[in-house]
DNA sequence: CCGGTGACAAAGC
DNA sequence: AGCTTTGCCACCG
């Protein structure tokens, strides 16, 4: 096939499922991963996509743990009950202990 | 078909 | 050391 132009999106939406339960992890950390830090932008725009999708976009936030993403989710609060729900502790949309449950798929993978 | 937009991040000033 | 501007590239209108 034919794949070469590599649907930046197909690509956000594969790492995105590899994400661990109780784990974030930021669209930066993901555009790097797949080669292009600067287009960070992409991978939460291609979030756009993951509804119909079996993609955990409640587990990308931005570098700061804060849930810019969950406007775009049913609801209000919708996003930060998620990832209560797997362990995640989540006040006025930031995440608490970053650095504990990000999960960076550089060193992961 | 072409322009604008977009869930961020990093480089520049 | 903080704010501003650019970069990224696919999707929507």
């Amino acid at each position: 096939m034919k794949s070469e132009t590599l649907n930046f999106f197909d690509k956000v939406y594969m790492v995105a499922r590899l994400i661990p339960h109780g784990r974030v992890t930021s669209y930066g950390a993901i555009a790097k991963y797949l080669g292009a830090a600067r287009s960070a932008r992409m991978v939460g725009y291609a979030m756009n996509g993951s509804g119909g999708k079996d993609v955990p976009a409640h587990r990308v936030v931005n570098r700061k743990g804060l849930l810019t993403g969950k406007h775009h989710f049913d609801g209000t609060n919708l996003m930060q009950q998620l990832l209560e729900s797997e362990g995640v502790s989540v006040i006025e949309n930031q995440i608490q202990n970053l650095d504990k449950v990000y999960w960076d798929p550089s060193e992961e993978l």
